[in-house]
RNA sequence: GGGCGCAUAGCUCAGUUGGUUCAGAGCACCUGGUUUACACCCAGGGGGUCGUAGGUUCGAAUCCUUCUGCGCCCA
């Protein structure tokens, strides 16, 4: 039997107990008073940030290094920081920075967007708001410049922003859609898709904004289910006084741009009147009534009105039968000369009056409450209108090709992968794309023309020679040359981005280096917009894919699960959230729970605890630098020898998973893993080893052990928490290791292959069960109480080594730790609590009388889940297919799971029977 | 109508190739603790038939099918 006393630990040196139990005191050491107890991020995140640009850390210009390339995607340049900017420029920051300290050229470059239709409406609100014009009033010319006015004053806040978040991004390079450099090749880019015959102009139904006076793209229009009426309207067949045909509309104006009635073929009710004429009500035209599958037999009444200008369906109808055209609204959503009726008034107007026409006239047969889905403008909030206009196209179908294929060959890699499947999907059923807006914020279309002919050329004059060329008039101005109205889609700016903001359209040194980009992170709301398109312009200026990797981030929502967003007012105001949290803090809530893909239902709580984090982090190093004033050049403890070992062996395996989990960018794994470690590992197990008593001074050795890997602590959280772990690295390390932010992150380190980590799992799987006793029989957690273990294999690994039994004694308040054979060893002792950590058996000794029916009823509760426990792989071992079938590994591990349940059950039934003799 | 996805603890989600004492993490909750790193803390604890019904397999949270509920995209 070893007897391991009290006293002999106090001699080694091992103080921490004689100092507690005599509760000795001592006086702060000067550093802790030095650093406050809270960790306060306001202090240091601005003087860091500076310091970062002044060092140029962000700076990045083509070298040998392998780049590390991101664009980053642009937010509108009126627009203001909210949580989705916030989620996407972090996961961006943590890549750049990681990227970065692995020893690549990183190069992050930020920019926005002009975002014409948005920043319009912004500056006619403020032009009528502020000046009291109007956008007519101002002309085209003066309202540009009035523009650039705002654009100055106000855009790009948001970039500013995105600096508090800490931001790596090289500034210098900070680029927009509607600068000199964009521009230029936008309008390139236009040209270049004429001259290869990829454009054209057409008649084409488009959803038109009324308000905005402009045509929006499907995905600018959200459609949901409002409640109106279905009018039944009577019309006189021609010929047949007496005789109707009943149609039902929701939009009775547009009765007067009605060219046909359709029926559907098979439809009993309407075969007679096949080829017949209908007179529509009001203006008394004679129309058509047509035969159609298209028609729904038992929508309405069956009799579908057909209005090809104001309705995708009907237009259809309208090509199939050469019906004409008649187009009843003017651009701003009045009745057109065409309708020839209520000429000048607005929409509602005019079907007010119809309806009292009808009305009056018998011929509204009844209004029939009705709910379907109306599309309004994402931007005006105005029904959008159906309508045909003549508006430019990208013909798709060839760019789409090798967008497609790179995509499914994964030479564009998605993350995740499952939006592979949305990306094919859309891009078979590719739609050509409709480039032209009716507004004047944006490139203006580079086409000119003189009377019928068309020019397309990157400048009027380049255009001027081209038509002297054309029509042999050496005699033609500019004057006589017109240009297109319209502006390009933002998006047409927005997709040669990758290469545009390296001036890259053709090749340079700088596009050559960074191009292909690394990675894209976005979201998967835009993967036509913007993805699948940027993409395709890769392929049609440059040949290549535009980036390696896409990782599509989750929505962020509310906790209703509502996509946040200005207009529902629910996103938290990102600024006041970093001065709450902390920029590290707001950082690690909006990683956490975020995997690519899934939705991130966001909750404050969750930068409390990264703002809780950096505070648990701020702590252990003041713990740390408190030892510093009383070291001893004297060896390392065993057991902080084997703390030392233990903690860093266990980070290894930590930054495998780390290097692993970014390849795969499971970032938020990445980032609990180094929450879990730090807090539990590092904090809850290694400090409190190590930890000297107060007044007690430490070895040097184990001191530096310590600084060095809580410095490695923060190089590997800085990607995530950039300010906390610059400024601990630099308390820790002064001005001799240089910046944190540009250290080399550290890597995997070759480590000898004992069995320590097995071990220490057990010990502190003994450690926790001694508390979990004391806890449950309600004895104080630090009286030292002896420990009887029976010997075994394991259990000798840690009774003659003095590391192990060192740190039993400490964290489990062990004072005599007994080697016995069995329990009838053990003499005098009568109170004693027995568990069982794997196969070994443990006895606490326990000052109290114990509760024999409460550890009989513990025991029993254990020995029956073991016993059902030992059944389950019984049953497996007893299937013959099983034995057979299963891999002899697996065979054996079930072997051996047995053995050690049934050595548990005989080691819980010693017990019973032990305590029944008592 | 077509397509994609999801359903695991009170909540948010992991669970990677089907195989560990595998049903897990964080938060929330419960018990105990203020002994100078941290109450923004410490030590413990309870809690789930893995949506339903089948199937494949020696073996299923994991693969297949059905149904139910939910979300999204396209029309």
């Amino acid at each position: 039997m070893i007897k391991v006393s009290l006293i002999s630990l106090v001699d080694a040196g091992f103080s921490l107990i004689g100092v507690r139990i005599f509760g000795l005191r001592t006086d702060r050491s000067y550093c802790m008073s030095e650093l406050s107890s809270r960790f306060e991020p306001a202090r240091i995140e601005d003087k860091w940030y500076q310091h970062w640009l002044k060092s140029k850390h962000f700076k990045s210009t083509p070298d040998d290094r392998e780049p590390y390339s991101i664009v980053i995607p642009p937010p509108n340049v009126t627009g203001v920081l909210h949580m989705g900017h916030m989620l996407n420029n972090t996961i961006q920051d943590v890549l750049i920075r990681k990227a970065r300290m692995d020893g690549k050229n990183a190069c992050w470059v930020p920019g926005t967007d002009h975002a014409s239709i948005a920043t319009e409406a912004k500056v006619v609100r403020w032009l009528r708001d502020e000046k009291g014009l109007t956008k007519s009033e101002v002309g085209r010319d003066l309202f540009i410049k009035y523009a650039w006015e705002w654009t100055d004053k106000y855009g790009g806040i948001i970039l500013k922003q995105l600096q508090r978040l800490g931001a790596s991004c090289d500034w210098d390079r900070t680029a927009f859609t509607m600068d000199e450099v964009r521009t230029r090749q936008v309008i390139q880019a236009f040209v270049d898709l004429y001259d290869r015959g990829k454009l054209y102009r057409d008649y084409r139904m488009v959803n038109w904004d009324s308000k905005a006076q402009t045509v929006l793209s499907n995905e600018e229009v959200i459609y949901e289910e409002e409640q109106t009426n279905l009018h039944h309207v009577r019309y006189a067949i021609a010929g047949s006084p007496g005789e109707w045909i009943t149609i039902a509309t929701t939009r009775p104006e547009t009765i007067l741009g009605d060219t046909a009635i359709a029926v559907h073929p098979e439809d009993g009710r309407y075969k007679h009147l096949h080829g017949r004429k209908a007179i529509v009500p009001l203006i008394g035209r004679e129309i058509p009534i047509i035969a159609d599958s298209y028609v729904d037999k038992d929508f309405g009444t069956g009799a579908l009105k057909v209005t090809p200008a104001h309705d995708i369906n009907d237009y259809e109808i309208g090509k199939r039968f050469g019906l004409e055209v008649i187009d009843v609204l003017t651009d701003d959503g009045h009745m057109s000369e065409a309708a020839e009726h209520y000429v000048g008034d607005e929409l509602m107007t005019a079907r007010k009056k119809m309806i009292n026409f009808l009305k009056e006239n018998d011929q509204l047969e009844k209004l029939e409450p009705y709910t379907h889905s109306v599309g309004r403008s994402e931007r005006t909030n105005v029904v959008v209108e159906p309508r045909l206009s003549l508006q430019w196209y990208v013909k798709m179908g060839e760019l789409a090709g090798p967008a497609l294929e790179a995509v499914m060959t994964d030479y564009v890699e998605f993350f995740p992968k499952n939006q592979k499947n949305t990306y094919r999907h859309w891009m078979d059923n590719i739609r050509d794309w409709c480039i032209s807006r009716q507004l004047w914020w944006g490139q203006r279309i580079p086409a000119y023309y003189y009377k019928d002919q068309l020019f397309v050329a990157t400048t009027a004059e380049e255009a001027l020679q081209k038509a002297r060329e054309a029509t042999g008039n050496s005699r033609l101005s500019l004057a006589d040359l017109r240009q297109d109205e319209d502006v390009l889609d933002t998006w047409f700016s927005s997709w040669l981005w990758p290469f545009s903001v390296f001036d890259g359209m053709q090749s340079n040194k700088e596009v050559d280096y960074y191009y292909p980009t690394s990675v894209l992170v976005t979201g998967w709301d835009i993967i036509f917009l913007w993805v699948a398109r940027m993409i395709m312009s890769g392929y049609e200026w440059k040949n290549d894919r535009p980036f390696k990797h896409v990782y599509f981030t989750g929505m962020v929502r509310d906790q209703q699960r509502r996509k946040m967003s200005k207009s529902l007012g629910n996103s938290p105001d990102a600024l006041v959230l970093i001065d709450s949290y902390g920029a590290d803090g707001v950082r690690f809530g909006i990683l956490s729970s975020s995997p690519a893909g899934g939705d991130l239902l966001f909750d404050e709580k969750l930068c409390e605890q990264g703002r809780n984090f950096c505070n648990k982090i701020w702590n252990a190093l003041r713990l740390i630098k408190g030892w510093e004033a009383n070291l001893v050049d004297e060896d390392s403890t065993p057991a902080e020898v084997k703390s030392i070992a233990w903690l860093n062996t266990k980070m290894n395996l930590v930054i495998g998973e780390i290097q692993a989990d970014f390849i795969t960018y499971r970032l938020s794994d990445t980032q609990m893993k180094l929450y879990s470690f730090i807090w539990n590992d590092f904090c809850s197990w290694y400090l409190e080893w190590i930890k000297p008593g107060l007044n007690q001074p430490l070895a040097r050795q184990t001191y530096q052990s310590t600084i060095a890997i809580l410095s490695k602590l923060m190089q590997l959280l800085h990607p995530f928490m950039p300010f906390i772990t610059e400024e601990i690295w630099h308390i820790l390390n002064g001005e001799k290791k240089g910046d944190c932010m540009v250290s080399e992150y550290p890597k995997v380190e070759h480590q000898p292959g004992d069995n320590l980590l097995t071990v220490m799992e057990h010990l502190k799987e003994v450690i926790g069960k001694t508390r979990d006793l004391r806890n449950k029989s309600n004895l104080k957690p630090r009286d030292i109480l002896p420990l009887y273990i029976i010997e075994s294999a394991n259990t000798n690994i840690i009774l003659t080594d003095d590391g192990y039994t060192e740190l039993l004694k400490k964290s489990a308040w062990i004072g005599d730790l007994n080697r016995i054979q069995d329990s009838d060893s053990i003499e005098g002792d009568v109170n004693l609590l027995s568990f069982v950590v794997g196969t070994d058996k443990y006895y606490l000794s326990s000052p109290k009388v114990i509760d024999l029916v409460e550890e009989v009823k513990t025991l029993q509760e254990d020995l029956d889940y073991q016993r059902g426990f030992v059944n389950s792989i019984r049953k497996k071992l007893d299937n013959e297919r099983f034995v057979a079938n299963a891999p002899s590994e697996v065979v054996d591990k079930e072997r051996q799971k047995m053995a050690d349940g049934l050595k548990r059950i005989d080691m819980i039934q010693e017990s019973l029977a032990r305590l029944s003799d008592n």
